[in-house]
RNA sequence: GAUUCCGUAGCUCAGCUGGUAGAGCAAUACACUUUUAAUGUAUGGGCCUUGGGUUCGAAUCCCAACGGGAUCACCA
């Protein structure tokens, strides 16, 4: 238990007071409500009539006594809303406690009131509630940081450090209105994509979280234990090579929303458990998967804010389709003017030392030709772009391209100089998979330690036949931090993961 | 991981070149029957993140730890 502020010490006495007066602080009872301040505020001017017999409830957000009458404004799941205490209105009677003592003294800011009144339109024009009757609903025992909003739409008293609003979401919610926009809108993204994919008839499955083998792409894993088995297992940090046992299994089209988990570093724009949405749909290449994912897209933004174009920072990102489509051969010439293509890998590594791109021994030929592109290209990949046909050596589960020498039919979509879907024509040859792992392999022994494992599993399941089929993997909190405008990965979690906090020195 | 800045009341912040703390809001008390960042008067509230050091004296200077922000590198 920590220290108590005097503060909650006095709500801690309040409580007391309200209990051994009789007043449950805590009553068990439904309060019903008939409406909230939303439909309130925005029906009442054309409807007043609608508005004659109202019971909602909220919270206390802010109260302002003035005698024998009082303003008090009212937080419910929708906003707030203003109500109007008059002392004789609620104690009609001699017994003028509910006001004297209950409204003004016991309830305090974040305190749960139910209320029934009426809709009316103060002197300066605010719709507010003139209560008839007030009933204590729950006691808030911590006090909420009181943010004030004047006039001309300043903000004082923010309650703004990024480490308390992280740690105490649920603060962040209640006194910032617009972090809960956020989490709306994310709901909104998934549950539209979701209605898109399932009115085509694709469908939504669920596969393991805990595996044997971190199949399914680059990166290092959780490692927990299974007691009963003896033996370890990974958290996933992909689900592709499970989805696509799926299309073996006979499915035409199969996708998961779901968490995936990554042992790496974090920071504003990583997380270390965060949420991808794949999809694998049978006889369908990766140029198709091109115009499906540009038709999602502009109905995804036109559904969540209206508009195909979306601000952030200073961009003004437009999702509206075709999407321009750059080779990544193309895209570095172009940026670089290097020309990448007939290069060898100590070529291409002596380009890079030229330049001063980050690299190493371990790198193979697909590695270099990444690090220039993260070095010259990406950046300058501010309107949504499709980046295609990446190097074979990085991408070991795309299928060769059916044209081109030394090249995978893969596209990655940039938007605001970021990554947000990878996609491929998937490899469904067993014979080249398995090669194409031991070539993994290979660079693992190199050093590279990003190298993808060979799973047999899966490559069995490859050899009973896998219709062509085209995968896509998209990051939902990549894609939330778009469509919000928010530049840090926190923003858009509920509960991102943090440090645990430094012990108090003060408790026993 | 590297660089850099920051950590003062429940919240947002002042505290200059070292002399053991201030404001607004919140809280407490009183006044006030249409206010809205309500107002007026009064009051209480701080191991100044932690641990060392320099000094007669440290919120202030130095070192370290812990926590955080920003930028860069890697990953989605």
């Amino acid at each position: 238990m920590h220290h108590l502020s005097e503060q909650e010490l006095i709500r801690r006495q309040t409580l007391e007071e309200m209990r051994a007066s009789g007043l449950n602080p805590f009553p068990a009872e439904a309060f019903k409500v008939n409406t909230n301040s939303k439909l309130i505020k925005e029906g009442f001017e054309q409807n007043p009539e609608a508005f004659q017999d109202l019971s909602l409830a909220g919270r206390v957000m802010m109260k302002r006594i003035m005698g024998k009458a009082s303003f008090a404004e009212l937080q419910d799941g929708h906003g707030k809303i203003q109500i109007y205490i008059n002392r004789d209105l609620i104690c009609p009677d001699e017994d003028k406690e509910l006001y004297n003592t209950v409204f003004k003294k016991w309830i305090d800011l974040g305190d749960f009131v139910g209320v029934k009144g009426y809709a009316f339109k103060t002197q300066t024009g605010e719709t507010s509630i003139h209560v008839s009757e007030l009933k204590f609903l729950s006691k808030s025992l911590h006090p909420l940081p009181v943010v004030k909003t004047d006039a001309d739409g300043k903000v004082h008293d923010a309650f703004s450090d990024p480490e308390l609003r992280y740690r105490r979401k649920h603060v962040d919610l209640l006194v910032n209105a617009q972090v809960k926009e956020i989490f709306i809108k994310r709901t909104n993204i998934i549950h539209t994509m979701r209605t898109y994919f399932n009115s085509n008839g694709w469908m939504e499955v669920e596969t393991p979280v805990l595996q044997s083998i971190h199949g399914g792409a680059a990166a290092r894993p959780f490692k927990t234990h299974h007691n009963a088995l003896d033996i370890p297992l990974f958290l996933r940090i992909a689900n592709e090579l499970y989805l696509k046992r799926l299309i073996i299994g006979g499915f035409d089209g199969v996708y998961e929303f779901g968490k995936m988990f990554r042992n790496e570093g974090m920071d504003r724009t990583h997380n270390p458990e965060f949420t991808s949405m794949e999809i694998y749909i049978a006889f369908k290449d990766y140029l198709w998967m091109m115009e499906m994912v540009e038709d999602l897209l502009e109905h995804v933004s036109k559904t969540v804010s209206g508009s195909s174009i979306v601000k952030i920072g200073n961009n003004e990102i437009n999702f509206t389709k075709p999407y321009k489509r750059l080779s990544m051969y193309e895209a570095i010439e172009l940026y670089s003017g290097i020309q990448v293509d007939g290069k060898t890998e100590s070529e291409l590594r002596e380009l890079c030392k030229q330049h001063h791109v980050k690299q190493d021994e371990s790198y193979g030929f697909g590695k270099l030709v990444d690090a220039l592109f993260g070095h010259f290209v990406e950046s300058h990949l501010i309107q949504p772009t499709y980046i295609t046909d990446y190097p074979i050596e990085m991408t070991p589960l795309a299928k060769k391209h059916r044209s081109k020498e030394g090249l995978v039919e893969r596209f990655e979509l940039f938007v605001n100089g970021k990554e947000i879907a990878n996609a491929y024509s998937e490899l469904n040859d067993p014979i080249d998979q398995r090669s194409r792992f031991e070539e993994q392999l290979k660079l693992a022994e190199r050093g590279d330690d990003e190298a993808m494992a060979l799973d047999e599993e899966f490559l069995e399941a490859l050899e009973y036949g896998m219709p062509p089929t085209s995968g896509l993997g998209i990051g939902i909190d990549r894609l939330t931090m778009l469509l919000t405008g928010q530049e840090a990965i926190q923003e858009v979690l509920f509960f991102p993961q943090m440090k645990p906090q430094a012990k108090d020195h003060h408790s026993a």
